[in-house]
DNA sequence: ACAGAAGCTTA
DNA sequence: GTAAGCTTCTGTT
């Protein structure tokens, strides 16, 4: 007797009743792979598609009502597959042959959502022999037949066949229904022609053959012709298109097996009736414990909330796993191995659907997918009461990740006010929250606030619980910028992952910019607004809180939709690259200590620049009046071409040379080779370049950045701006401040502390010369630096055999632009240019090195070979600089690309210690009690300070402490590392 | 108003 | 010979 016969068991669901259907092994899938990777904190325990299982679950439980998806369930149940031996099987061996085996971190996963299912005291149905979804096509029947509606929560197509006027599906991480009309608009065909329209075109995910060369359109197209798959394949003979004909006659058999395979069964029987599946109301204790067991802290916290549960009363659940993936151990600092090149990942399939993926799948599937659908500015919404606020960030916290940035009215963060900011959740789900946006028509009243928005204190509020909760990742490009202007409002921002950073870490020097603009182009075929669009340019540019707000939203929400789609092609890949350590690591954290060293600022003392001003200024007027007489007309000094022309035409001075444009050359260096043979005027010409240089990049340029509320200069670090890892400093520079000479040093006497303070500069001493002694492993450079000699006397002493003591200024000098020549990736050429000497001679000096240190040649020859094998070269921790063009056919392209290769882990693994340094050094003088100690700038490979007198000398051994200490644990440097410091009135004295 | 060249500053 | 950013001039838009 059939076990569904009313007769036997009286089936409770009546008209009205509402099931809900999870296909739990879809789901599994498409969470993995949809969702950022979770694990547990306590023991690295992967959980990432239980923790959205268990949301999804409470959301569907809780706000059935909220969601889209008609009347709250009644009946509630999760179907899994049991196994892949099926009925499908025995018709079809090759069906879903193709498929890999799950990924590692998943595998435990698939015992925790069956255990989740229990705590939550639902159903988990699965039988031996049959698909989740033929199990939820019996269920859908039973239900339409006892007179309820069904909801089935998935959006597998291959149960699209199964939607009708009472069966529905629901795709829970769109939040989007599907009913008949969308069925029709995504096939192109009703629901009941979706097991003919499969059949045709196959399915290469699960292996189902279909016709070749019948894809979707023409399946559609067919069916809407010929009404159904018996009817086409009876007139198969009268289609016109030849080859279509015989492929339709020919594979007639596929196309009926494939019928076969993809037509859900619906009568099991010896199933599970619909009455055990009615919904109870949540068990408060029993899920609880559960869900502490998973440590879930937010969801465990709401649970808690709704079913009036003391949670600090429940222990947590012992919950057996059957493997835990070692796979995400503690970490242990150490430099990843060679990463792997993109290559693989490149070539790997793209498909259509998440199904079974390897993660070099999963980065190709990320690829296809951020191009698979349009961004849409114009579907954008505008928040403008604060009850919509609060629904998108509890939203934001549901999801546990929000893609986040700020429009405000200035480049500077230093200066930027806030006109608004904007959310994304998910693709085509993205919003702006205009603040503070004015309208130009009260003008001679100051400009009038526009109506219908939240008031900023009101909306910070509610903005701080959502970027300062540790259970919400916050997703931003450059995120400095708004960590700086939000920290200005007393609010920080944690966690977070920067798109920029990531772009960096991955790709550097695949392209010149990490700016939203690019990577959207490059990753996404998408050009942005830009906000010349949106803001106007030049004169009739306006200020973003000036824009109208339907533009500011389409232009700010598009924004953070292309942050959050970027995120999702990047965070798979920094793993499948092995560059994880280098993004967490060497970037990320440098994020905020950076924020704040540009909030601190330096001072400057404007007297000081302003007297310099006018002695630079009295300088160059006499220059400028003893050139002219000499010339003996009027002309623009401050003009290569009118000089070239005064020099070389008018004068007649012999030995010219050209530009590439046709110009005079008159660089300083061909300025000084004049003077030597005795010409009066190129002195004078670079005396006066040097003041007026001085006047107009320093003494009159650095009082125009004076923040007028700090009365400091807040310099801006660049940090994706570089290939090799370096910082850069713009809006002031403050990293190309005069040194070389005494005119110039003079600048720095203006870089002044505070009364009662002083500047303490930490410098690196010849930090790139003992990366590359590490890495190349020379042996005398190890022994130099470890008993202390100047490396260039050492060098000097090695290659011309002279002794150490007493060597000639002139030797020394030679070996030391050998020294740097070495770092610089040398030529004969350049190094004949720097010390003006035949490039024979020059070439004979290289010669002579390489003979004495044969291990530095070796290593220039092993890096140019890993450059052009790999593409790209790497620090001693790991970070990739990328050579795109390291196989130019051009030579003196491919040339240059190979000096810059092995300069790049020399200068990149400098950069990538003092990153670290940097990071620690917050930390390492709270520790020590110096709580007023602060970092104000980085120039390389040199950090300055800000300290009150009497911290400085505690300070000092402390900052040098960590600096020379950098590298270690990840790696153990062959040469020590050695630090100067001293500390000072001025940046001048303390240098 | 903007872009590129030339030149100069730093590590 | 590596890596940056800023100013002025010049010619174009």
């Amino acid at each position: 007797m059939d076990r569904n016969d009313p007769a036997r068991y009286p089936c409770r669901m009546k008209n009205g009743d509402h099931l809900f259907l999870v296909d739990g092994s879809g789901y599994i899938f498409r969470a993995y792979h949809a969702l950022p990777p979770l694990t547990r904190k306590s023991d690295g325990l992967p959980v990432g598609a239980v923790a959205g299982f268990c949301n999804m679950l409470w959301k569907l439980m809780q706000n059935a009502r909220d969601t889209d998806v008609g009347e709250p369930p009644t009946h509630f149940a999760v179907i899994f597959d049991y196994s892949s031996q099926t009925f499908r099987k025995d018709l079809y061996p090759e069906y879903k042959a193709n498929r890999s085996a799950p990924p590692e971190d998943l595998i435990p996963q698939f015992g925790l959502i069956r255990e989740a299912t229990r705590a939550f005291d639902l159903p988990c149905i699965e039988m031996e022999g049959y698909e989740a979804d033929d199990i939820i096509a019996t269920y859908a029947r039973l239900a339409t037949e006892a007179g309820g509606e069904t909801t089935i929560i998935s959006s597998d197509k291959d149960l699209m066949q199964l939607v009708n006027g009472s069966v529905s599906l629901y795709d829970p991480m769109k939040d989007k229904e599907i009913n008949v009309p969308e069925v029709i608009e995504k096939w192109g065909v009703p629901p009941e022609k979706m097991i003919d329209l499969q059949a045709l075109m196959g399915d290469s995910v699960d292996n189902i053959p279909g016709v070749p060369g019948i894809g979707q359109k023409t399946a559609a197209q067919l069916l809407e012709e010929y009404g159904d798959l018996d009817t086409l394949l009876a007139r198969a003979s009268e289609i016109k298109q030849n080859k279509r004909r015989e492929t339709l006659i020919e594979n007639r058999d596929k196309a009926l097996l494939s019928r076969e395979l993809v037509r859900l069964k619906n009568d099991i029987v010896d199933i599970d009736p619909l009455d055990t599946m009615t919904l109870q109301p949540p068990n408060g204790p029993k899920l609880i414990s559960f869900l502490k067991a998973m440590e879930f802290t937010t969801l465990t916290r709401r649970v808690a909330d709704v079913t009036g549960t003391d949670a600090a009363q429940i222990e947590a659940a012992h919950v057996a796993v059957a493997s835990v993936a070692e796979a995400h151990g503690p970490d242990l600092d150490v430099a990843p191995s060679a990463s792997a090149p993109d290559a693989a990942a490149a070539s790997a399939p793209a498909q259509n659907a998440p199904g079974v993926m390897t993660p070099a799948d999963l980065v190709a599937f990320r690829k296809t997918e951020a191009r698979a659908s349009a961004i849409d500015p114009a579907a954008a919404i505008a928040i403008r009461d604060i009850a919509t606020l609060r629904a998108w960030i509890a939203a934001a916290r549901d999801t546990g990740l929000v893609a986040f940035n700020t429009q405000t009215t200035s480049l500077d963060p230093m200066r930027a006010e806030l006109a608004g900011f904007s959310l994304a959740l998910e693709p085509g789900k993205a919003a702006y929250v205009p603040l503070a946006h004015k309208s130009g028509a009260g003008d001679l009243l100051g400009g009038g606030t526009v109506e219908g928005q939240i008031p900023v204190r009101e909306a910070l509020a509610e903005l701080r619980t959502l970027l300062e909760d540790r259970a919400v990742l916050k997703i931003a490009q450059d995120l400095k910028f708004d960590l700086v202007v939000m920290q200005r409002h007393g609010i920080d921002i944690a966690p977070f992952d920067d798109t920029m950073l990531m772009s960096y870490a991955l790709d550097a020097g695949m392209a010149a910019s990490h700016s939203i603009d690019s990577l959207a182009q490059r990753w996404l075929d998408y050009t942005p607004m830009t906000l010349k669009d949106v803001c106007g340019s030049g004169k009739s540019a306006v200020s973003f809180d000036m824009v109208e707000i339907d533009k500011a939203t389409a232009y700010g929400a598009e924004d953070a939709e292309i942050v959050l789609r970027l995120w999702r092609v990047f965070k798979p890949r920094l793993a499948q690259d092995g560059l994880v350590s280098v993004y967490e690591r060497l970037e990320r954290p440098l994020t905020p200590v950076l924020a704040r060293m540009e909030q601190r600022g330096i001072s400057i003392d404007r007297q000081i620049l302003s007297r310099l001003s006018g002695d630079l200024a009295q300088g160059a007027a006499a220059l400028e009046d003893e050139i002219q007489t000499l010339a003996g007309e009027k002309f623009n000094v401050g003009s290569p071409k009118q000089l070239g022309e005064i020099l070389f035409d008018k004068l007649g001075i012999p030995g010219g040379t050209k530009t590439k444009t046709g110009q005079w050359a008159t660089s300083a260096q061909i300025l000084e080779e004049l003077a030597a043979e005795g010409h009066e005027m190129p002195r004078k010409i670079v005396d006066w370049r040097q003041l007026t240089k001085l006047k107009s990049t320093y003494t009159d340029a650095l009082p125009g950045f004076i923040n007028p509320q700090t009365h400091r200069v807040h310099t801006s670090y660049a940090m994706a701006a570089t290939t090799t890892g370096r910082l850069s400093s713009s809006d002031p520079n403050l990293q190309n401040i005069p040194v070389r000479t005494a005119e110039g040093r003079k600048i720095r006497t203006a870089f002044i502390a505070e009364p009662g303070n002083l500047l303490i500069s930490a410098d690196y001493s010849q930090i790139e010369l003992r990366v590359l002694a590490h890495i190349a492993d020379i042996p005398q450079l190890r022994q130099a630096f470890a008993d202390g000699i100047d490396i260039h006397t050492m060098t000097a002493s090695e290659m011309f055999g002279v002794p150490l003591e007493n060597m000639p200024g002139e030797v020394r000098r030679r070996a030391k632009a050998i020294n740097f020549g070495i770092i610089y990736g040398i030529s004969a050429f350049g190094l004949a240019n720097q010390l003006s000497i035949p490039r024979e001679e020059a070439g004979a000096y290289i010669k002579k090195y390489f003979e004495r240190f044969p291990g530095i040649r070796d290593y220039m020859e092993a890096t140019k070979a890993a450059a052009r094998e790999n593409g790209y070269v790497e620090t001693i921790f790991g970070r990739c600089v990328n050579y795109p063009e390291i196989r130019a056919s051009n030579p003196s392209i491919r040339a240059f690309n190979e000096r810059a290769a092995i300069n790049a882990p020399i200068q990149g693994s400098a950069a990538d210690i003092i990153r670290r340094a940097m990071t620690r050094i917050e930390d390492a003088l709270q520790s020590a009690g110096l709580t007023q100690t602060q970092m104000l700038l980085q120039v390389h490979d040199e950090l300055i300070f800000e300290a009150p007198e009497l911290e400085v000398e505690a300070a000092i051994p402390v900052i040098r402490t960590v600096m020379e200490n950098a590298a270690m644990p990840a790696v153990a440097m062959k040469v020590p590392l050695h630090v100067d410091a001293r500390a000072a009135r001025n940046w001048d004295e303390a240098h």
